[in-house]
RNA sequence: UGGGGGAUCGUCUAGCGGUAGGACAGCAGACUCUGGAUCUGCAUGCCGUGGUUCGAAUCCACGUCCCCCAGCCA
């Protein structure tokens, strides 16, 4: 273990947050994570939960899950459900800390009168577009409503008929007297709450039909759980003014907002309005499609809660417009599952191979290390018998340069067996395709080593073909096939970025006969080829995997850069 | 052009007036019954221009570029 997994990190935050202690400006570390339940959370959502829970761990604080539930239009108990499995999955607990700006409706209605009765909030009558317009442009002031002055006693019986359902939506809004000219268009008397009178809210139902914008019920919603540090991303620095504005007028408890740059990654949309669109449009299964960048989709995909853990510390916190690269991702779940996951050994584009000199029916159990990098894990018996499949891209006609692999004349190692040298090919006559192997193979080397001393320059995996477990196996590549999505050409949308081949299912696979009855979610690497995992789809009669990430691939590498050549 | 932020290897990120470091990616090699893992080495960076200073990524000034804000979304 390093240093710097050791020592406190000392990003902006956790310093703004140490000076805080010191000055004595709090006295403790209180945080939340305050997601809305519109949609699935994802691995930006990560980032935001491993710095919320785990600032506050790390200075012996709490830290609260609140929904952020104030637009039941978009909201749904689905989500809610979903966001709790999600941070509990990544490790995290807030214990019975389970709050919902909706369980405040009645306290911020409160707070709404309150300011009403300062002169600090009006009801304007002008209709959505009417606001907007008079809003003012980013150069030019806005337009003062003409109700911004009406009597405070008009606000608060206005105010309440809207409560009781008196007008339709969208008839009126109850705006904060704050200032028109400013250049922070927040501030230019920001809609405090709106009619809504459908849908019913998740929780509430259909006590409300005037719900609080998340601006005037964020900082509040804060506020009142004793927040000291609310932790959020860059797109609320300009809204850190208001809820200044509103805890002062309303003269509660005052959090502090620090700001942090949000998580983007390469080759990946992470927005929840594009994510649901790929989801409701059917470009994937759903939020849990394995090549979503959602933690569901991560977690079906084999990433493990550690792997992610480990990543958002990795990528650290601050304030700079920032694109990770996926392939940090990806390094990180190898790392875990390197030391973790059990080899075994499985063939996804099967060729058959004959042992010619191999008795008919013999049948060997041959001892096979489940994982090198962990000497508990143990060892298991894998069956071997006369007829075999191979891997197909293992053996070559006529072998390009460096291919070290199996190829007419040539003698390779079977892992855990035996030499075998390729003394036949046999084709399909019309097509010309190799459909088998004829092999013979030297008794002498079992163990992997010959008597004589000679060497083999590879070592392939195989499935005994008469013990094979059969199985489908579901490859995934990138989703989108352009480093940023969101930049597409003239006319056209993040759609269009889409990778055509981002999944490749082969239905024919050979697995090893220890992998009968691997449970959704077992996770294992099969031997030079990645790690896979057994998906929810998996049937009794036929497992299904996903690939959740490649080895790193020597030979691809040397193949590509060969192929760039010619 | 109003307001709010931000600029350090290809990508993330340290640095807080005293030799610009780490990780990922890349390249080269060693080792290997996984072309895996591991190990070794290499290359690449302070947005620009002035100034202060013995000394500046760090302090100051002036520029430049990038991001966010005109929902009755969050």
């Amino acid at each position: 273990m390093t240093a710097s997994e050791t020592s406190p990190s000392s990003d902006f935050i956790r310093a703004a947050i140490a000076e805080d202690l010191k000055s004595g400006r709090y006295q403790l570390v209180h945080t939340r994570f305050p997601p809305e339940p519109n949609g699935y959370l994802h691995i930006g959502h990560a980032k935001a939960i491993a710095i919320d829970f785990g600032v506050a761990a790390e200075f012996g604080g709490l830290c609260n899950l609140r929904y952020d539930d104030t637009n039941p239009v978009k909201e749904d108990v689905e989500y809610v459900d979903s966001i709790k499995e999600d941070i509990r999955w990544l490790g995290f607990d807030w214990n019975s800390r389970e709050f919902y700006a909706s369980d405040y409706f009645e306290e911020l209605y409160e707070f709404a009168v309150q300011l009403i009765k300062k002169g600090k909030a009006y009801v304007d009558d002008q209709s959505a577009e009417k606001v907007r317009l008079n809003r003012g442009t980013l150069t030019e002031p806005g337009v003062a409503s003409p109700y911004r002055d009406r009597s405070v006693a008009e606000n608060l019986d206005l105010f309440e008929r809207m409560r009781r359902g008196e007008f339709p939506d969208g008839a009126r809004v109850l705006r904060a007297k704050i200032d028109m000219a400013s250049g922070n268009l927040n501030l230019r008397d920001p809609v405090m709450y709106r009619i809504l009178h459908n849908p019913p809210h998740h929780r509430t139902g259909e006590k409300w039909c005037i719900y609080p914008m998340y601006d005037f019920a964020h900082g509040q919603s804060d506020s009142i759980e004793g927040i000291t540090h609310s932790l959020c991303s860059l797109e609320y620095e300009d809204h850190r003014p208001l809820y200044d504005w509103f805890v002062s007028e309303l003269g509660i408890y005052a959090p502090r907002q620090i700001e942090f740059a949000r998580l983007n990654l390469s080759y990946t949309v992470l927005s929840k309005r594009l994510l649901r669109r790929l989801v409701s449009d059917g470009y994937v299964r759903g939020w849990d499609d394995p090549r979503m960048p959602t933690l569901s989709g991560l977690r079906r995909r084999g990433y493990t809660a550690e792997s992610i853990r480990t990543f958002c510390d990795r990528i650290g916190v601050s304030k700079v417009d920032s694109t990770v690269d996926i392939a940090l991702l990806e390094h990180c779940l190898r790392e875990d599952l390197n030391k973790r996951a059990p080899r075994v050994m499985g063939v996804l584009r099967p060729l058959r191979v004959v042992i010619e000199n191999y008795p008919e029916d013999k049948v060997e159990g041959l001892d096979a290390v489940n994982n090198p990098e962990d000497p508990a894990a143990g060892a298991r018996k894998v069956p071997f018998s006369r007829v075999l499949y191979i891997e197909r891209d293992d053996f070559r006609e006529v072998p390009p340069p460096k291919y070290y692999r199996l190829a007419p004349g040539r003698e390779v190692r079977l892992r855990y067996a035996y030499f075998v040298k390729c003394v036949g090919v046999v084709k399909d006559e019309q097509t010309g395709e190799v459909v088998e192997l004829r092999c013979t193979y030297d008794p002498e080397t079992l163990g992997g080593s010959a008597p004589d001393g000679r060497k083999v320059k590879s070592t392939i995996h195989w499935v005994s073909a008469a013990h094979a477990v059969p199985a489908e196996v579901r490859l995934y590549d990138r989703l989108f096939a352009t480093e940023n999505p969101n930049v597409a050409p003239e006319g056209e949308g993040f759609l269009s970025n889409l990778n055509p081949n981002s999944i490749e299912v082969l239905a024919d696979c050979y697995v090893e006969p220890a992998l009968a009855g691997a449970l959704p979610g077992f996770l294992c690497q099969f031997e030079r080829q990645g790690y896979f995992c057994v998906d929810p789809d998996s049937t009794p009669a036929k497992l299904a995997f996903n690939r959740s990430v490649q080895l790193r691939d020597e030979w691809a590498k040397i193949e590509s850069k060969a192929a760039a050549a010619s």
